[in-house]
DNA sequence: CATGAATGAGGCTTCATTCAT
DNA sequence: GATGAATGAAGCCTCATTCAT
């Protein structure tokens, strides 16, 4: 806060949009966590107002309601997975090394309980309201078709779809587990799931 | 059950503990239906009374809140699990045929949205209340004990905690999926988990 | 239980009236001690009814409503007032004397803080229900009246009705007392009240 | 709150703690006002909202829940009779008399039915609620101690304890006369008060 | 913009009372 | 008569949202 106030400090008309954009940012990632912490239902918007350190009412300056501050936590979470598909569709070499290589990370978040809660919370959304539902079968289903565009150098089996599907299950039910069982060795896991994927993708077409 | 199930030839009356755990279980199937459909925290008593065809008050008759609901339904979900571990360890054969097997059925209703919605809720409720989180974390380590012991004959893998792990994450990964893209191919993916499946267990331990 | 089954075997047709007297004596007593616990809207139907060892709709056999057995309560409660005051009535020698012989007696019940408990109940109630009200004024009244005429003989102060609200006073304050200051040293306190009595009964009028 | 005056004096906006203890005590006597008509139990959360003229959630901004209420009612009960008891204590001379002329003032509240029904259900309520019931004995019996320092001056018969228990007796009870005889002769009964007060306390110690 | 007091609909739960057996 | 399951109307309390300041 005392940093804003310095800008502010500097130029007498500070930009207003900038500081608009933090604040809502700073509401979304607080509304992230109080979310982890007591899902979609059970956070309070007093809660998040709260670990965004501002009142309860301004929270309404920036969302017209809880449901869309949900909406564009999705959204976001979506964009992030995007991100990373861009940097392995960038690359110069072998794709799936590339996507070997990113998995290392991406587990780092996946396997974060916190993460998979987020996802956890958002799927089960999905089930009772037919917004979200929509929203995550089309993001999920531009995933799939980048995913499996950037793979067909690689691999052309014409189950790509499924396997496409498997991987995704893999991953996604890898965070579960992570929250199941945090005693998971993960080090063992990360290994078995590099030859499960390699086993997927590098293998030819079934003969 | 059968001593009721005499009374019950023998004269028009109806056994009175017969209709309670009838009821109670009418209660019990309702809610789930309706844990399914809104969530634990969506779902509203009157709605699971209603589903129920009784009263609100009745409810509490059976149970002493809606938590209890809920551990019970859990409590359920987890025995039968076990009884499908069960029939797997009784068999005769080779326990990873049995095994696979039992998968096609198992994915039936691990693909089932409604299933698998319900282990989502089960999960998310995981990382808010600690009292499910213990139980999940106790009864998912037996089945996991268990599915070692069985699989012992088999592989012997020094991993196989890991690769047990992989392969609940698959299954349930598959849940997911199965919510997030309806129009899955479901077949292939059968196909191909079978393959995953098989690769996972039947392969030696590393060389 | 054991004797009544007796009682019944003895004649096949038990009097019905009596055992319906019995019962229905049974219920009021377990409505007492309920009530003196919990208060009367504390305490609940199904409690009274456990406490009689009956189920909870054969109260409705006796009594039409909770109010109703509040309300024979309450009558029963100046029935056993009234009884104390006419055995004073009856006495040969020095009205002031019996009572004051009574009053030991009296306070044992006025001082046990169950009693008292119920004093509290029934003048509570009064201030909001109005039945109530009406009963309590009209009984306190007739026994303010027959205490006077039974004290007249000793002392015939123009404020007659002032010595004794003051008389009553005492007594039911003591009850309050009891409750509030359970340690009370109730020996000189019955002494001191003996002083007390004497002074506002035996003296002349004032000069 | 002599703060807040000067700033309402500097502007005209209302000062945000003043309103605050303001709203807090408008409620506090609503809450009282409904417990006197219909007591503890009977009063609704609703009914005290609508007599404060708020909105009945707003009450949990200001306490915590039903019992909260009745616990700051009794305190702030307790407090008064701090204050006249302080009254009493600070006089220069005779603490007897201060007192008796106190009695009146004390009166008008003690045989207002409106306050004794507040005693009753205090009292009542402590026969049921611990927390209550520690609450009373403590304060009553703080009251009785200072009450028997200040008298100790006129009086240190030894059975003072006594004494006193009876004259808050004679107090409190003349509280419930006034309930159950709403005819009763004050003016008759406040006289003869003072004449058993001074019997009580003027007295030198039993010979 | 910012606050937080205020609203009020609605959720979970209780309990007096009824009724089928 | 006797039971206790069943009812359903409230009751206490929560919380998303609004609004005066």
């Amino acid at each position: 806060m005392t940093d804003e106030a310095n800008q502010e400090d500097a130029s007498e008309a500070p930009p207003a949009s900038f500081r608009a954009d933090e604040r809502k940012d700073r509401l979304l990632c607080a509304a992230e966590r109080c979310f982890i912490d007591s899902g979609f239902h059970g956070a309070r918007m007093a809660q998040i107002a709260k670990a965004a350190s501002v009142s309860p009412g301004l929270i309404y300056h920036y969302f017209d309601s809880k449901e869309q501050i949900i909406a564009e936590l999705i959204q976001r979470h979506f964009n992030e997975k995007k991100a990373m598909l861009a940097r392995i569709e960038e690359t110069d070499g072998s794709v799936l090394d590339a996507f070997l290589a990113s998995l290392e990370e991406g587990l780092q978040s996946s396997l974060d309980p916190f993460w998979s809660a987020m996802t956890l919370e958002v799927t089960a959304e999905a089930t009772r309201n037919d917004d979200i539902a929509k929203l995550l079968c089309c993001s999920d289903g531009e995933m799939r078709d980048r995913l499996r565009a950037a793979l067909k150098r690689e691999n052309d089996a014409p189950d790509m779809d499924a396997r496409i599907e498997m991987f995704v299950a893999l991953i996604q039910g890898l965070g579960i587990r992570a929250i199941r069982n945090p005693d998971m060795e993960r080090e063992a896991v990360v290994k078995l799931l590099r030859d499960m994927v390699e086993h997927l993708f590098r293998r030819r077409p079934q003969d």
